[in-house]
DNA sequence: GCTCGAGTACTCGGATACATGCTGTCCGAGTTCGCTGGG
DNA sequence: CCCAGCGAACTCGGACAGCATGTATCCGAGTACTCGAGC
């Protein structure tokens, strides 16, 4: 139970289109900024083109754009579109396999299931409570400044 | 990010164990119960001896055993005994890389790493409210019946 | 000087190898029970 | 009949393969800018 790399990279590179307002960003810009495999961070970056997050631009002036308002995009948005919708934790309901499921009927989802996937929720809201907008305004205007200045 | 299945047959066992009250259970036992490998599921329970949530004895009585009251075991003990100790979202702080890195001091850790980790306090805590007891109470006394008579 | 057009350089996009870690398996070490022989 | 000892069978324990997913990479498709020739 990790998860993959790749969010912190998104999440990066969706705060700083966020301060681009619009501006492109190649991806082979923001792998030198962040010092991370050009063609990796650009694979990343097209799951979020396929989530409909980000917008991607060919041609010599193109890139990488968010099209949707910074504040509707949650943490949750780009999480689930690196690593997808399966829940961290899928019961196979092994209950259900062996003499375990010959227990006669069952009383519902078993309650190791219900209760894991409670917690899940709550981890899911925390993420769906802030958006990219929020990170940018706890990151600051200094370091917004220094940013975009780097990226000129 | 995936959680382990060895997780759900961790659970599993340790509902057993609570309701065998100190009658030790062989890991080739519950696999056949469960319809899983006998020896990986043997190798996920000793997990759980290496953190002192379950004894294991050996010999032709042998088997595994709570060794804690269960009340005192919360989802997020087991949980780690098995994933491990490590954060979901480990921050690499890519930040400190390439240009980013040299944007001058850097105020505190970046708003992202605070953010995620938030979220991921949220689902541990919610693990830890709850403890097998807990879960043997919500599975209820028939489910409890019939496990106790079929792997007798 | 202005316009049109081809070329070029840069971008994203999909298909393809490599690595790490979960999944599954094997054989060895250790302990308890049961049987057997003697007292 | 009781007890000690030995053997066997069963258990856990650690080391060893197989496979799936994440990581990393390459080359092809497409577009905007640029430069030059023609009008």
């Amino acid at each position: 139970m990790k998860m993959t790399s790749g969010v912190e990279a998104a999440l990066h590179s969706c705060l700083i289109m966020h301060w681009r307002e619009g501006t492109p960003v190649t991806s082979g810009r923001l792998a030198t900024f962040f010092a991370l495999p050009p063609a990796y961070l650009q694979k990343t970056l097209r799951a979020l083109v396929a989530e409909s997050i980000v917008g991607a631009a060919r041609g010599k002036s193109g890139g990488f754009v968010l099209i949707r308002p910074s504040e509707s995009i949650s943490l949750m948005d780009v999480v689930s579109a690196i690593e997808g919708r399966s829940p961290l934790f899928h019961c196979a309901e092994i209950r259900l396999d062996g003499q375990s499921g010959q227990l006669g009927p069952r009383s519902g989802a078993c309650s190791i299931s219900h209760a894991m996937h409670r917690a899940e929720m709550s981890y899911r809201r925390a993420l769906a409570a802030q958006s990219i907008a929020d990170l940018a305004q706890q990151a600051g205007s200094t370091v917004r400044e220094r940013t975009l200045s780097a990226l000129s």
